[in-house]
RNA sequence: GCCGAAGUGGUGGAACUGGUAGACGCGCUGGCUUCAGGAGCCAGUGGGUGCAAGCCCGUGUGGGUUCGAGUCCCACCUUCGGCACCA
């Protein structure tokens, strides 16, 4: 092969050749009914807003597919399918906003996102695009509502919910941060109203378990862990002179004897047969104060908010004292955690103590030997004192006798409390799958039949939220009464709508089987493709999405649906890329919009630049000062392509071993998403064979199948160059071979005391005593041996000597 | 307050189970080329000192272990992320 002459490199050109070329050969759709190795390689499908795919977008898939493209590369029959997030509170706003509908707003948002991932050069199976607000979607959204109420876990329940009042609709606990609407930023409300429920605390201890057995990363884990936060303690049972019982959750069973009052939230049902009439107005009093508090003024501060309460009047008697102590409310205590009642026990708790102190309680210590003096001390490595027949012994022994004691009394019994509430499902608001649920005067609940699904969500024009805490959809007649399918009867319907997070919960059950009408998953398609073999995603889904997505799995697997429990075995968690250290939000002004950067540098250069930013498990800030380097380095490799002769003759050995060295190095950085040292590796690589002068077929070819994960556009374009009829993707990975890396000199490092103070070339493997030899010649290591006689020598193979004197 | 991650040149970041700190890139400096600008190519680029070979210092701070510490241990400081009156 002769040297051909080196046309200019045109990004654009190449990339939508290949573009087209991917899809009318069908490269990226895999055999999915009879892969020869599958492999599910999947990244968290994007919210298609109105601004188009983000930096931070391109970043994470860009990621994916580069793990996505190495896999297959490797051999495996990969399927990288995306789709859209596209209902959602998100969508709605925003189409207020700017005046139009969601209905007409989110089908120019998605059209706006293919033609994005299209220019990027994703490897999608576009056979199988999804969207959320399709209707042959959300039918199997409501499908999977269904199975769960069929299973006893959705219900409906009145409780004290988290309102937004600007966004107008329930928001989820997890959407609610530092007491503030995460959207808006509103300070959130309390109101009490029917909300569907999914019972995932049912399932709290086992989604806790097996989080040992997910090949996740730690952090993401711990995030579940403390998510779901399990706690080991007991119930106690407090009696009032008039036999009323009441029961509180604590930890630190062993501290009962320092008991000295009785907090319950102000909601809490028994306050009212306890309050004493001479105390009635001050405690009605308090309990609407309570109620009408939004939740940041209730729950944000922590110590910082001072304590308030109300003494009930009433006393009840320490099951282990034998003493009657005061019972009093305190909005510091939560009706939704434990049982909405505790014991106080000031000497050994931050908030009783505070409480205490400011009402004059009575603070009473049950344990010594801790470190640290002044109360109140929180001691569980202490001994108990003041606690009767308990004193003595250590807190951990003390806790198990003293529940056992007060058991055999019917006062106590070991208790597990998780912090995790149940999924609340339920939104006042339009944009989203209705809740496929009727009521009728006579069958009361009557669930859609599945054969009626899915129920359309009505196009309406009016879907603006109102402040009734009820669905737009409920104005609407026409949708709104309908025929009890079990008799017949005028019936209403549900009006909810179910949360966006419903629908993110089974969307990768979905893409295998997207083109079947009758069934959410074809049973063949998802045992060969599931569980997900590769998921994807930022660490912002670490509790939510995660959590949900395992959930809903769980349940599908106890209903027989499917045959594991845990849809993502394998997770990697990708950095966000910010800018100016700051998210990217259209409020601050810096969203950094991707296109044109493609347009001036090609989606290729892009990529990889993205890549090149840092740790991809990182993220970092954006910035666009690097990316000539990248433009450079693949203009090298173009040139190199164009330069390419046959191959003759053996390979320079500074070239062998560093080809083998690189291969080695990108594909293990390639496993791991360490993408930013691959392509340093690379960069290496082609210095090397540049300054070698080498230009053989041998040495280039392998370099570029290492980059076709990362620049899939122009390393085709290079391998049709290099001769090639099909694509590179089907052209496996190249072999590396250790005894070919480890060819050439190794430079062995010589120190005195451990500073350095000489090197050595010398080959590969050689013995100790050549280079000691050698060392103790050399004049600069001799002038710091000062002719004392070595006290010890350090060898390390091919490393260095430390000479110690 | 609790949990987690991280602090390395001008800059983004490298550094395997403790073994040459600063790979790779950007930027900068000098040179070549060019009418010029840009691009490209070559060389240099942690700080100090020296004509030079070299020497000294250097990975947030202070201790420690070790022949040898960015890496391990102890105590701090700072930043970021998550949770937060969860009993």
């Amino acid at each position: 092969m002769s040297p051909r002459e080196t046309t200019e490199y045109d990004p654009a050109a190449v990339e939508s050749k290949w573009q087209a070329h991917w899809a009318e050969r069908h490269t990226n759709e895999p055999d999915l009914d009879r892969p020869a190795r599958p492999y599910y390689n999947l990244m968290m499908f994007p919210y298609p807003s109105a601004e188009g795919l983000h930096v931070g977008n391109m970043f994470a898939f860009t990621g994916a597919d580069i793990y996505g493209r190495f896999q297959r590369l490797q051999g495996y029959a990969v399927f990288e399918p995306i789709g859209y997030d596209a209902f959602g509170i998100h969508s709605e706003n925003y189409a207020i906003t700017i005046g139009t509908h969601p209905a007409k707003l989110i089908p120019k948002n998605i059209a706006a996102f293919r033609n994005q991932l299209h220019r990027l050069g994703g490897m999608f199976d576009w056979r199988h695009e999804l969207a959320t607000t399709d209707p042959k979607y959300y039918k199997w959204t409501q499908w999977l509502f269904l199975q769960l109420y069929k299973a006893g876990l959705a219900y409906k329940k009145r409780a004290a919910v988290n309102w937004c009042p600007k966004d107008k609709t329930v928001l989820a606990n997890e959407q609610v941060i530092d007491g503030r609407c995460e959207r808006c930023g509103t300070p959130v409300e309390q109101r009490f109203l029917e909300q569907w429920f999914f019972a995932i605390t049912k399932h709290a201890q086992r989604l806790l378990d097996n989080l040992d057995r997910l090949d996740w990363s730690d952090s993401t884990r711990t995030l579940q862990r403390n998510w779901i936060g399990r706690s080991e303690g007991a119930e106690l049972t407090f009696e009032t002179p008039a036999g009323q019982k009441i029961t509180v959750f604590t930890t630190r069973p062993d501290t009962v004897f320092g008991a000295t009052y009785l907090v319950l939230a102000p909601e809490h049902p028994l306050v009212e047969t306890l309050t004493a009439r001479e105390q009635q107005t001050a405690v009605r009093g308090y309990q609407r104060e309570a109620q009408s508090k939004d939740v940041v003024t209730r729950r944000v501060g922590g110590g910082d908010t001072t304590k308030t309460g109300v003494f009930l009047g009433s006393y009840v008697r320490n099951p282990a004292t034998g003493e009657s102590i005061p019972i009093w409310i305190a909005d510091y205590v939560l009706m939704e955690y434990g049982t909405g009642a505790i014991m106080a026990v000031p000497a050994h708790d931050e908030r009783d103590h505070e409480f205490a102190t400011k009402f004059n309680l009575p603070i009473q210590p049950v344990v010594k030997g801790h470190k640290g003096g002044a109360l109140p001390f929180v001691a569980d490595d202490g001994v108990l004192v003041n606690s009767g027949a308990f004193d003595g012994l250590s807190c951990a022994e003390a806790r198990n006798k003293i529940v056992a004691w007060l058991a055999e009394r019917g006062a106590a019994r070991a208790r597990v409390q998780f912090r995790l509430h149940d999924w609340c499902i339920s939104r006042q608001r339009y944009w989203g799958p209705p809740i496929p649920i009727i009521y009728c005067e006579a069958c009361g609940v009557v669930p859609v039949p599945e054969k009626d699904l899915p129920v359309i969500l009505p196009l309406i024009e009016d879907f603006r939220p109102d402040d009734s805490g009820v669905s737009p959809l409920a104005r609407h007649q026409e949708w709104y009464f309908v025929k009890c399918p079990q008799c017949g009867a005028q019936a209403r319907r549900e009006t909810d709508v179910s949360d966006t997070f419903l629908d993110s919960a089974w969307y990768f059950l979905r893409y295998p089987s997207t083109e079947f009408d009758d069934r959410p998953f074809d049973p063949a398609r998802t045992k060969t493709w599931l569980p997900v073999t590769t998921y994807i995603g930022g660490n912002e889904h670490a509790v939510l999405h995660l959590l949900y997505s395992r959930f809903t799995t769980m349940v599908l697997k106890d209903l027989g649906h499917v045959s594991f429990e845990e849809p993502f075995p394998k997770l990697r968690a990708h950095g966000i890329i910010v800018k100016d250290g700051a998210k990217m939000s259209k409020s601050r002004g810096n969203v950094v919009v991707p296109d044109a950067y493609i347009n001036q540098w090609g989606a290729d250069t892009f990529r990889m630049y993205l890549m090149f930013l840092g740790p991809f498990q990182e993220g970092g800030d954006f910035r666009d000062e690097g990316i000539t380097g990248i433009r450079r380095f693949l203009e090298k490799v173009w040139v190199l392509v164009h330069e390419v002769t046959s191959a003759s003759g053996d390979l320079p050995k500074v070239v062998v071993s560093k080809l083998h060295q690189t291969i080695k190095k990108v594909g293990a950085d390639l496993e791991s998403l360490q993408y930013n040292t691959a392509i340093a590796a690379m960069m290496e690589y082609v210095n090397v064979v540049r300054s070698a002068g080498c230009t053989d077929r041998r040495a280039v070819e392998p370099l570029v199948l290492m980059l076709a994960p990362f620049a899939p556009h122009l390393v085709e374009e290079c391998w049709e160059l290099l001769g090639h009829k099909t694509t590179v993707f089907d052209a496996g990975w190249p072999k590396h071979d250790d005894a070919l890396a480890a060819m050439g000199d190794v430079e062995i490092v010589v120190q005195v005391n451990g500073r350095v103070r000489g090197r050595l070339s010398v080959t590969r493997g050689v013995s100790q005593q050549d280079v000691e030899t050698r060392a103790f010649a050399d004049e600069s290591v001799k002038k710091f041996l000062e002719g004392k006689a070595p006290k010890k020598v350090v060898y390390v193979q091919d490393r260095l000597l430390n000479v110690v004197v």
